[in-house]
DNA sequence: GCACGTCTTCAGAGATTGTTAAGAAGTCCT
DNA sequence: AGGACTTCTTAACAATCTCTGAAGACGTGC
């Protein structure tokens, strides 16, 4: 269940708040100003803040800018007016989202959920692969090889995803060469392939000449190594 | 086909807007009073009521207290008095739009369509986009960059936009036209995407032929740039 | 050493993206 | 409705990037 910190110095204002997001489950704290919405915050750590910008004492503003920054709290500001300073602070301030009084309380809601939802679940669903020590996401269309970023043609995207789908594994030239024309049964040279195989090295491999991660296998094809147990030498 | 429950004590009144309202394809049920309008609303859940606040027994306000929060039914308040239209509409009641009295039959069937479709629609999303130093702001319709504004055409507006709402995964042409066009399966020409994208670059990019925001994914799309480690070159 | 497979190189060919401009379509105002 | 204005679309061309194919060098297994 989630806590959310109403923050206006209207008292009939945050009853009617506390009425509406209790009986949506939400837990409700209550702070009048901004000083006492920073202690408030501080102690009780709330999931969301519902903060009106025009209060007299420690406002809006100062709330913000004390407090966006020491925690990650998501803010939904409530304005009075569609001034745009009041929007443009908000913004620049760091909230998340913010509603126009007078508001509708269902879209109020509607916003908190909103808010929430993003902020509990993860950035993307990312299609990642990883082996030895590369990444690639296939989403993002990256590949990350320990801790730099190498660029890819497409063809050399293909043929990585697909080794690295199945380390160990050997695929033969065709096998790869079905890959990357993208299952055209159309077919070109394999030794197309071995361009593309020598071009990917060039950019992943620490050494080109001794290959780490992309193995031949003589008469067979390429293959992404395998971690094994270091050789006694 | 949608049901709309009238709540009104004349029955008069609730016979004109059955009416009009099933000449324009609604199912229309009614009630009398407040009372009997809870039951029937539990009972048959309509999509949207028409509820008029004057009323004696058990009036608007009372029915909207106990109703508007147990169901997320939209409500369109008729009420004769012009004056306080914004407690109506916001703070204390949950309604979704208010028509005064006398009013326009024509005018009512316009909202109560345009409640239905607000109440049908996707749910709401964050409206402000954050990004490497971009600020977008849906409702305001604003982007700002770094310190200052750019105006954006609604098309470059919502290819931004999509592509801001997943840092880092890559767009399809197809997929940003589906944006543009608001789903119309409608295919345009896919280029027509590039010329946008150039137009976007030039307002934001501070140097467009090497573009920091917006990227290039040859042979896939567009993505917005991941903050992201120094590659090697 | 021989035969065969793999690697390297490189220059067109081919594909994708960027740019520009002009007409079409849509908006807004009078 | 007409005109001024903005925005969108289309098309042609330019710029850029990638792929392909060929040929010789190099490496491997027998």
């Amino acid at each position: 269940m989630s806590t959310i910190l109403v923050v206006d110095d209207e008292p009939a204002l945050r009853d009617m708040l506390r009425l509406y997001l209790e009986q949506e489950g939400f837990h409700v704290i209550e702070a009048g100003d901004g000083r006492r919405a920073l202690y408030v915050a501080r102690v009780e750590k709330p999931d969301l803040i519902i903060l009106d910008l025009m209060m007299p004492e420690m406002g809006g503003y100062e709330f913000l800018r004390a407090f966006a920054r020491e925690a990650r709290t998501p803010v939904i500001v409530l304005t009075a007016k569609i001034e745009d300073t009041d929007k443009i602070l908000g913004l620049e301030l760091g909230a998340d989202d913010y509603v126009t009084k007078p508001f509708n309380v269902r879209e109020l809601i509607a916003r908190v959920r909103a808010v929430l939802r993003r902020s509990q679940q993860a950035p993307i669903e990312p299609d990642i692969l990883r082996a030895a020590d590369i990444v690639l996401d296939r989403t993002g269309r990256t590949v990350k090889v320990g801790e730099r970023y190498v660029d890819l043609t497409p063809s050399e995207f293909a043929i990585l995803a697909t080794l690295m789908a199945a380390p160990g594994q050997v695929f033969s030239r065709l096998d790869l060469l079905d890959r990357v024309s993208g299952g055209d049964a159309f077919e070109g040279y394999e030794r197309t392939i071995d361009v593309h195989i020598r071009n990917l090295r060039a950019k992943i491999e620490a050494d080109p000449r001794h290959p780490a991660y992309i193995e031949t296998v003589y008469g067979m094809g390429y293959r992404f190594a395998l971690p094994r147990a270091p050789a006694l030498q």
